[in-house]
Formats: structure tokens, sequence, C-alpha cells
DNA sequence: GATTTTATTTATCATCTGATAAACTAAACT
DNA sequence: AGTTTAGTTTATCAGATGATAAATAAAATC
């Protein structure tokens, strides 16, 4: 299918290597991890045993690949820029959420996410702590101001609460599910349906108080 | 590890069959369909090669698994108390969500749901299909009684709409991909999470009429 | 109880698959 | 230009894996 003839043998070795984990992630979003070495030599338009001179084992391989599509996603100045009250709520989710789905509701990482969920692989666990610390409870602080309940110094953050912000995220993450995974035509218009989705939170959340 | 003894030899083949069939929907949703036929025999107590005197392929066994997950778990009377208007649409849509989760919302559902997903099985098309117009569709036409707006056959129900509703209808189902996919620990509370979550999609659909 | 039937196991095949070793060849060096 | 270095391929191995055939043994039939 998508077999490249060879035309530039002989790379140095920092490209090869390169070529090879920009190609193994795009392979194995689509494949799996089952998917076979040989296969992936082959949609690399280089010889199956060349990976071995680049990765000891096709294990090592596939750790670099989540390295690789983990790393560095989650920029920290978004969690901050939570925080700041001199904007509106529903302003600062509306561009957290797009800054968030920029980096990470892409095929190749949502893809990725859920093998290795499903591998139960620790990548999984650790990201969904990472979430809930610098994401879900930052919104929930907010979420308190905004509703004019008491701070968290004065009542920790419940399971409740989370799993109320759970839904929302999850919400908007299963957007992303349904594009890249079940590939359903959905509609493009993402930025309508965050703010939609964080209005119906807000409005909703103040209406139970 | 869950070898189990085969202390009754010689089942009768319907017997048989439907031992295998139910080990096979554990197995399959545990270790996906790349799943070694040999480590399933070992877990059902029986050897390899008997597996082919029930079913003919790898591949037989497993559309026989699509089957046995998916058929008949959408009560077509459930999508008919939705539209049950001598009840709160509050109330109709708990009861709803929570026939639904369990029916779909387990883990072997979930996680067969998944894998066939991510394999491009055509059982996941089908099913997205049947939830927008057995389950999103309607519930569409009773919001938009319940905020006032047209009927359905004054103008269909838009792209968006169901969009907004697949947000919740994503958030709730996250909740069971959290559970049984990531295997984190969730809030067990799912009735409180249905009905807050209907609660602030009502709220939040209503507020922004 | 002897014979037939058939559920199950043992033995085995062909192919696949991750991995290794040796051969080859394009580039670098002297 | 001749020699060395190192990136790549060819050939191959060992174990895994889906599938088949023959052998075994428990139940059914007469």
């Amino acid at each position: 299918m998508n077999a490249k003839i060879n035309t530039n043998r002989r790379l140095s070795p920092e490209d090869r290597e390169q070529q090879i984990l920009k190609g193994a992630v795009k392979f194995f979003a689509e494949k799996g991890f089952s998917g076979q070495t040989r296969e992936l030599a082959l949609q690399l338009g280089i010889t199956q045993p060349l990976l071995y001179r680049y990765f000891p084992t096709k294990r090592s391989l596939i750790e670099r690949v989540f390295e690789e599509v983990y790393i560095n996603k989650l920029d920290s100045a978004w969690s901050v820029a939570l925080t700041d009250r001199s904007k509106s709520l529903h302003k600062r989710l509306c561009t957290f959420y797009c800054n968030y789905s920029e980096a990470t509701y892409r095929n190749e990482w949502i893809r990725i996410y859920m093998f290795s969920a499903l591998m139960e692989e620790p990548l999984n666990k650790h990201y969904i702590k990472l979430v809930e610390e610098q994401i879900l409870t930052p919104i929930c602080i907010e979420l308190r101001d905004y509703c004019g309940l008491p701070k968290v110094d004065i009542s920790p953050i419940s399971q409740i609460e989370l799993d109320h912000i759970w839904v929302m995220h999850g919400g908007l993450f299963y957007h992303a599910i349904r594009k890249h995974i079940y590939r359903s035509r959905v509609s493009d218009d993402f930025e309508g349906i965050v703010s939609r989705a964080v209005s119906t939170m807000l409005e909703g959340s103040k209406a139970a108080q």
C-alpha cells in the first residue's frame, strides 16, 4: 500500500532513527502494537533487520513511540491560564480546551492512548493522574469560585466534584474518540462544541446550587 | 493463572460450544483479538484443537463473540419510555441511562467494543448509527419540547443538536471507559453522576435559549 | 458385555514473526 | 586510487501460532 521506494539510501543514524520512529508512531497507531515489524519496515521502505540496528527489540521501539507521543504535550502554562480570574471562566475553559484538544485530540495520540490503555501500560495511569491534578482539580477550584462555594482550603475537592467535571472532560474527549477511533463523521466546529459544553456545564452547575 | 482442571470431560456439543463462547468473550475482552488460541484453550481447561471442532477458524469464533456481546442489548422499550411525557424529562433520562449503562457499561462489552472499533470492524459503525437514531435523536426531540423550541416536523434535528447531546452521552460513556479500560478508581454512585449530568445538561440547555 | 459413535487429546504441519549473523556496498578517510 | 568504516541487505534461525489428521477414550447403542 504505502510502501516507499527507498530512494535515499544510507541515511545518517540520527535521520534513520527519526524516520523509523515517526513511521512507527503512524504504523502502531493504525495497527496496534501487535502490528508486525516486517510490515512496518515495508511501509518505511527499508528491510526488517534494519529496525534492529536502531532499536534492540520491538518492545524498545514501542516504548520510544510512547515517549514520542506523550512527552511535553501538556503545557503547564495552560493550567496557569485556567486560574487567571481577570478573564471569564467560560473564556478560560474554551481557550484551554481548544489548546488541549489541538495537542492531544489527534489521530495518532488518541489511538495510541487507547491501545496502550487496553494493554494496561502504566503510561495511561500516569496520564490520568496528571489530568486530574493539573486540569480537573484546577477547574473544580475555579468552578467553586464561579458558583460562590467555599474555597479549597475550607473543604478539599471531592470525588463527586471531580466526577462531575470528568463528564464534561470525557464528553469532549469522546468527540475525539468518535472522530479518530470510530471514524464517524463529526462536526468540525469543535470550538462551537466546546463553547456549548462549557456554557451548559457552567449554567447547569450554577443552577444546581 | 486461570487454568481450570477439566473435571467434567465430554460435554454435550451445545454445552461445550457455549462454554467456549463465554470463555472467548472473557478472554478476548482482556487480551484483544490478537490473543492466542492456545492461551484461550488453557484458560478454558481444554486443548487448543478442540476449539476447531466447534469453530472452523479463529475469525469465526471472534464473529460469534461479537454477536454474543452485542445482540439484543438495546431494548427498544427504553427508547419508547424516553418519549413518555407523563414523566419529567429528568426522570426519563435518568431511568434510561441507568438501564442503558447496566446493559452496556460492562467490562466485557466496553472492552470488546473498543477493540473492535480500533480494528474498524463494521459492528462499530452499525452501533453508532443505532445510538444516533434510537437514542440521541429521541432525546433531542424531547429536549426541544423541554426548552419550548419548534417541533421536529418544522425543522429537523441538526448536527449541532446531536453533537450537543453526544457530549453528555459521551461523558457518561467515558465514565465506563475510565472504569473498565483505564481501570481508574471511579465513584460507584453512577446514578448520582447520571442525575447531575442530566440536570446540568437540562439547565444548561434551557439557559442557552 | 460387545460394538459403535463421537468428544477429546496427542502429534504434527506450514507459515508467521521477532531476532541474529554474515555478506554487501556506499561513503569517509588516507 | 586504495583502504577503512559503517549503513543496509540477504540469508537464516528458533520459537510461536493457526490449523489439520490421526489416535484415544468416554458415552451411547444394540
